[in-house]
DNA sequence: AGTAATGGTTCCACCCACTGGAAGGTCAAG
DNA sequence: CTTGACCTTCCAGTGGGTGGAACCATTACT
């Protein structure tokens, strides 16, 4: 199989792919023409990456997963744990954008949006600590 | 004031107010001795540019917030309109990460998590398209 | 006067996970 | 024999910074 063939089965773009193969996560083959010649077992790999990712597991997650999916004696243990972190920082990541939106949306409902310069979106950012209403995720912004 | 002071006053690392001075978001003078020396007026910019970030606003939006925000004649309507923008992307992402977090915790109560090479998270991720129950978020792999 | 601590400066490289594009080689069809 | 689809490599850029090296300035203490 070619890239080609392989970006159209797993639905993963062929730059991806040799990104994939750059970092080490697939090793294909080569034709006499210098094509990539991949094995049935990269598709696999491949289609298997393309769905942790689309899961949202990093790079890194993908590449233990990929270890523990080649291992026929793994423990399922271990593929929990990784599961259960990535878990966390979803429901993290959900926490954080869900104080987001609170904050915005008020402020977008208390702007009257017309053709007045007051405008208390504005005047929300640019006040001073202290002088705006409680928003709890603001000690996310040194969360990083 | 030196950038120790507008970091510690503002609450962003002298790194980044670097970087936005970089970027062209604010244009402190220079002292005698090449010392970034920074208006009171620059701290302002700086704070509301750390509160917008904070809130997820990207550099762009800041940059056009910014300029809403010295024009004493805007409309606030211009602001609401990227706040509202802002909030369309905060719920895309929202409904994004609420879709993975369904799918994994399926997986992860799925799954033993025990000393036995069987796990029902590995055999999702490897299974053939078709083979799998139903997951909404599929259609977000290649929305990006 | 020396020196150490604590600022500040520039510049260059790196992070993640790709993506775009240029310049060129290969192959099957007409 | 050319067209067009496909493949190759390599270099650069994305966003939003972050880390570090190498060096200058200021202040405090001996």
């Amino acid at each position: 199989m070619n890239i080609g063939d392989v970006s159209r089965l797993s639905g993963l773009p062929a730059k991806t792919i040799r990104y994939y193969e750059d970092i080490g996560l697939v090793e294909p083959l080569r034709s006499s023409n210098g094509y990539r010649a991949f094995r049935e077992s990269d598709l696999h790999k491949l289609a298997f990456l393309g769905r942790a990712r689309s899961l949202g597991f990093t790079i890194d997650d993908c590449r233990n997963l990929l270890k523990l999916y080649e291992d026929r004696d793994r423990a399922s243990a271990d593929v929990r744990q990784i599961a259960l972190g990535h878990l966390d920082r979803i429901d993290e990541k959900l926490a954080e954008l869900a104080a987001m939106r609170e904050t915005l949306s008020h402020l977008v409902e208390a702007c009257a949006g017309d053709h007045r310069p007051d405008c208390p979106i504005l005047a929300d950012l640019a006040a001073e600590e202290g002088e705006r209403p409680v928003e709890k995720h603001r000690t996310a912004r040194n969360a990083h």
